[in-house]
DNA sequence: AAATTACTTGACTTTTTGGTCACAAATGGG
DNA sequence: CCCATTTGTGACCAAAAAGTCAAGTAATTT
């Protein structure tokens, strides 16, 4: 039987035994060179051939860890998510106001997928993929969840409920943008140049989306409020 | 000799010969039948039998047209931009302030992709696909157009000339923009709320942008106007 | 209507890729 | 040191897809 379920180990203690180590490493091994490998060639392009040999190991070890492309695929796309969520829980942590916290999710976008350029590729291939009808399953609950932690963020800093379809609005627009944006000036740019002008646009960034919300709560949140209540779960996850 | 250049007809006059309008047709049924296909499996997934087949013709015929897959696609992304920027630019005609002409901007593009849901998938995956080392070749090229029409079109809407670098992020925060949050807000609800909720949004949407462009202008764009001559072509296309 | 040209076909070959497996190597316990 | 278990291997097989082609059909010219 495969690593998969986590092995039965009794040096619970420190060190999680040399043989646990080794098995931890290959396995990461090829977490990266298939994360690496996405990145160059996209999903369905890459081949299992690739992403052993850019691991350096044979083609059975790779099936001796993961089922298939597509649990690789899962399992790199919840790691990022989660890892992405995690930095941005902790970074607005404590903040009060919403366009610091604004502010905040963008900053941490920038310094996220600046450093991690394989797995802006990842997350934007995934949500391509999502598109289609035929998509890799199991991606979508990361995403979900994703736009999830963004609302929830904005929900504990403004002082009035709002209807969970505004939030979404919301979450969508945040997460629309700034990987929008990213996206269109890496065709167009160096990679460097990137984060410095997102960078620099932060300000007006942060205040038109700010205003954004605000508006969008004026015009459309203040009145839907009462009749919302019917329609509140419209944006919900299935499940 | 396939038909891709212009058969030499003499039958200039009107209905271009019967056997003329028949290749069209196939040309056409082929090119629908892969923009769908496109759609459904992605551009990898999506094999030619896949493509034959739903064009009901044989496999041999495809290749009488294209010479392969990568082909199709270019010539796929390159009709469809073809077609938005047109329409960007016809309905944009006459306008002369800025809010006007992003609001107008905004709302092509969701009446666009809104009626050809197909078109926004390939554009989109297109994208994906420009980010990936070994991306298809040709793709490219349509896109910088596209940026270089937005970019026209708010560089004579407003009064002073803005440094091409300054206009690129205009262009990359717009179509970013539109784009991001479409793409999020599929994943996240029903596919008919989706027009609904950005034709809602658009007021919002339109003042930030607005306000956002501004704002860069009188943060960045003042006080680098000067220097600005030396990396003037920082950002132009590589030809 | 014969001949020429344009288009269409699906069976066939070739290439690529996913997935398997018998065996080799490493590890750790007794 | 030997054995049991876990981990690693790459040749091998079968499925799938790309791409070819000889032979057909349809249209157009003369």
């Amino acid at each position: 039987m495969g690593p998969t379920k986590e092995k039965n180990i009794r040096t619970t203690k420190k060190g999680k035994s040399r043989h646990a180590r080794r098995t931890r490493a290959t396995r990461l091994k090829l977490l990266n060179a298939a994360r690496q490998i996405f990145a160059e060639k996209g999903f369905d392009t890459a081949t299992i051939d690739d992403i052993t040999e850019r691991a350096d190991v044979g083609k059975g070890t790779f099936y001796y860890y993961f089922p298939d492309k597509q649990d690789v695929i899962g399992e790199l796309i919840d790691g990022m998510m989660s890892d992405l969520i995690g930095v941005i829980e902790k970074r607005c942590e404590g903040t009060r106001e919403l366009p610091d916290l604004i502010d905040t999710i963008v900053k941490v976008h920038i310094d996220f997928f600046s450093s991690r350029w394989d797995d802006f590729v990842l997350y934007f291939q995934g949500r391509a993929d999502l598109q289609l009808v035929e998509s890799y399953s199991g991606i979508e609950m990361p995403f979900l969840r994703y736009l999830e932690s963004i609302e929830k963020l904005v929900d504990s800093v403004i002082d009035y409920r709002l209807p969970s379809s505004l939030l979404r609005r919301f979450g969508c627009a945040v997460a629309g943008f700034v990987s929008g944006y990213y996206s269109f000036a890496v065709i167009s740019s160096v990679n460097e140049d990137v984060d410095k002008s997102l960078m620099n646009m932060r300000g007006a960034f942060v205040s038109s989306l700010t205003r954004f919300i605000n508006e969008a709560l004026s015009a459309d949140g203040a009145r839907r409020l009462s009749e919302e209540a019917s329609e509140e779960n419209e944006g919900k996850l299935p499940g």
